[in-house]
DNA sequence: ATGTGTTCCTGTCCGC
DNA sequence: TGCGGACAGGAACACA
């Protein structure tokens, strides 16, 4: 489920049990996900405050009061549950936790926030809050495309001499951070490049107009998003469950959505990934 | 350096 | 109903 916008939406949705608030518990059930849990990481976080709940590309960075941040990925299927809201389910009704439920934070909102992860492709860590863009799984990435800094003259300047399919170049996290294969798909399709194009022989008005495309689809995706976060408020308690009307993504056989093309979304593997496009109109 | 294929893991769905 | 295979929203890593 994670791209940028369901990472931000899983961002939005634990600012009211995590910012401001204490972990007063942390449960750890296993020993790593994707890569070893950091030394005594239950004790690490138990007793801290978050100060701070931010997102760098689709990592949610947690600031604590101890000077360290924990760093959450939730890889492809990784989730975050919140439930216990109710004070009384809180401190008397435990639920028994699901065998995918790995990392599980008590904190005084009252809450209890979940880490289930099912493929464990996420992972966690803790680093010093003051160090924390320059750790290993960070200090590569690029832009984020929603800042400043992801504009049509950087992205131009990337493309340039790539022979890189254009799909594999905005999957590229260096790139630009935080875009995934749904919204790659989108925002060719949008901007009518063939996703087997290669990126450096890509016009330069093409290369520019991916850049507001980019924008607003991921844009439109958090609005949607945003309004999807009413869902965790009721009973299952599910949070970041995103619901958005796909042009082309996992729609292969389908007509073309594009007004007066008559194309089939297609699908084709490139580097082990599924791209979904319409052959006619998108060049 | 750049480009591509493999790998980690579990769950689900589809055809036989 | 079971079984095998394909596939899944990520990305580090090994290798040409």
């Amino acid at each position: 489920m994670p791209e940028l916008p369901e990472v931000e939406t899983v961002r939005r949705g634990l600012l009211p049990v995590l910012e401001g608030k204490t972990i007063l518990k942390a449960e750890v059930r296993r020993p790593d996900l994707r890569w070893p849990f950091p030394e005594n990481m239950a004790e690490r976080l138990t007793g801290m405050r978050v100060l701070r709940l931010r997102r760098r590309s689709k990592y949610i960075l947690a600031d604590l009061s101890s000077q360290e941040t924990l760093i959450i990925h939730l890889g492809m299927s990784g989730r975050m549950l919140i439930d216990g809201t109710a004070t009384a389910d809180f401190h008397s009704n435990p639920v028994l936790p699901d065998k995918h439920d790995h990392v599980i934070l008590h904190t005084d909102a009252p809450a209890r926030v979940t880490f289930n992860d099912a493929r464990r492709f996420g992972a966690m860590d803790l680093a010093p809050t003051e160090q924390v863009e320059a750790h290993w799984l960070l200090g590569k990435l690029g832009p984020e495309p929603l800042g400043n800094a992801f504009n049509e003259n950087y992205l131009v300047a990337r493309f340039k001499g790539r022979n890189t399919p254009v799909k594999s170049a905005l999957l590229d996290q260096r790139i630009v951070a935080g875009l995934g294969n749904i919204y790659v798909c989108e925002v060719l399709h949008r901007t009518g490049i063939s996703p087997k194009r290669k990126a450096g022989k890509i016009g330069v008005d093409r290369v520019q107009s991916l850049v507001p495309a980019i924008r607003d689809v991921l844009n439109e995706a958090i609005s949607s998003g945003g309004s999807s976060l009413r869902d965790y408020r009721q009973a299952d308690g599910e949070l970041g469950y995103f619901q958005h009307n796909f042009t082309v993504y996992d729609r292969e056989g389908q007509g073309c959505t594009r007004a007066g093309c008559d194309g089939e979304i297609a699908r084709v593997v490139q580097s082990g990934r599924s791209s979904f496009y319409c052959p006619v109109c998108q060049r």
